[in-house]
DNA sequence: ATTTCCAGAAGTGTACACATTTTAGAAGAA
DNA sequence: TTCTTCTAAAATGTGTACACTTCTGGAAAT
């Protein structure tokens, strides 16, 4: 549920499990958050829960009013098409970079093997494997923040993709019922070797370019499943948050 | 910009200290922070300064250890560099969206209106008054993130604003000695004409590309100061943080 | 029926105590 | 000297009390 919890501080505890109930959908958007209430559900005291609460504030997940207390974030489809938008604008930025700076080779050989075995979970695109997929592509998407060798520009990927539903695998979770998503993941495929090849070439404004088209295809993804009035609105973490 | 506490909060008493000294050198780069000196000296009680160091680490200027202790954060040159890369590109993205989806009269009047004044301040540039022009520099800036129209990308903004030495004007305070800033300022202001024009005219590759050049002129400042061994280097906060 | 006002309920901000962990330095052995 | 080991000091993590603020609901007045 929480994921691993490396550390069993309260903090920690605190936060993930706020932050699963937000994005599972426990409460509305816009709904006020109470301490007490909240401290008590997740069974650690309030100091602890205030730090946590703290960091969603930071993350965008909840936001701070005037008094003082507490609202889950509303986000409108605007919002998460804006922030993919950024996302794949800073990817496209650590590609180019990467590709401008030069790429160690030991970094270009993790890339290729991970670029084969998300052709091997794609497969002929007819049994595709996506859980995964799922996890390879986190692993390209990553690997791409890490080549740029800039721990502000992977810091600035890290903080975005943290942004409900603006994650590069936001949208696959759960979407293995839609034939038209096959379609989707095989040019997505082809997107990442293309990306992969620019920067192994040092074409920088390839490299780029190629990543905010990859991103737009997160931005046609949702725009899919915005449309879809069917049970993967339920299956996508954080999408209760998003309201037209 | 903050400078003023509209609060006077406990937290934002820790937060504003705290940061004020960090940036004005109190602390060298990689120095531990000891909560109970720190709210000692800054008379308040330890749980809003944790609330106020948790803030800070978000931000960047301080770093969690493992063991739980806090660090001031160190930069090597290319850290600003890449920071300022990453405005310039958020900058890009914000001025490239205000091209294509249109800005509103009044907000092209906003920026008319800030980019005249900010020519006065800059006259002929034989007498350039530095203050007003900082005042001003920020004011655009903060136009463009804002005619993005979009809350996402203007949070990004601020967030890598906030990040030391990559906001507009970190380069700008008490550099009146050097005539090479005066000529790099004429420049800047030209560059702002240009990035207006740009979006006026819903030309939205020339909008993005003139801010990735205006921030190439941050770097260059950047470059400047840190290969001059002059008072400046004292003058600019933050700038003691930066190692090598 | 609508507005105003007030009191109680609930919530947040803050201080502080205490348990546990980490650090630093002295003492001792190789 | 240099490396271990141990111990006391100091720091962090957390629970809790309490002051002060904000919210809520209903009674009274219009």
């Amino acid at each position: 549920m929480n994921g691993s919890t490396k550390s069993n501080s309260q903090v920690e505890c605190a936060l993930s499990g706020t932050r699963a109930l937000i994005l599972g959908g426990a409460f509305a958007p816009g709904e006020r958050l109470s301490e007490p209430l909240l401290a008590e559900r997740l069974k650690v005291s309030r100091t602890p829960l205030r730090e946590a609460i703290g960091t969603l504030v930071q993350e965008g997940l909840v936001e701070r009013l005037e008094s003082g207390r507490c609202q889950v974030s509303s986000y409108s489809t605007q919002d998460i098409l804006d922030a993919i938008e950024v996302r794949g604008t800073i990817e496209g930025l650590a590609a180019r970079v990467a590709a401008e700076r030069g790429t160690s080779d030991k970094m270009l050989a993790e890339c290729r093997e991970t670029l084969a075995k998300l052709e091997r979970a794609v497969g002929d695109g007819s049994d595709i494997k996506f859980a995964r997929y799922v996890e390879l592509n986190a692993e390209f998407h990553a690997w791409m923040a890490r080549a740029a060798g800039s721990s502000v520009i992977e810091r600035e990927f890290e903080r975005i993709s943290r942004m409900p539903l603006a994650s590069p695998s936001a949208f696959l979770q759960g979407q293995e019922a839609f034939p038209a998503f096959h379609d989707s993941l095989v040019m997505a495929q082809r997107q990442h070797r293309g990306i992969f090849e620019a920067i192994e070439r040092r074409e920088g404004a390839r490299a780029e370019a190629l990543c905010r088209e990859h991103a737009h295809l997160a931005r046609e993804n949702l725009a899919f499943v915005m449309s879809e009035e069917s049970a993967s609105r339920d299956s996508i973490p954080g999408l209760s948050l998003v309201n037209n």
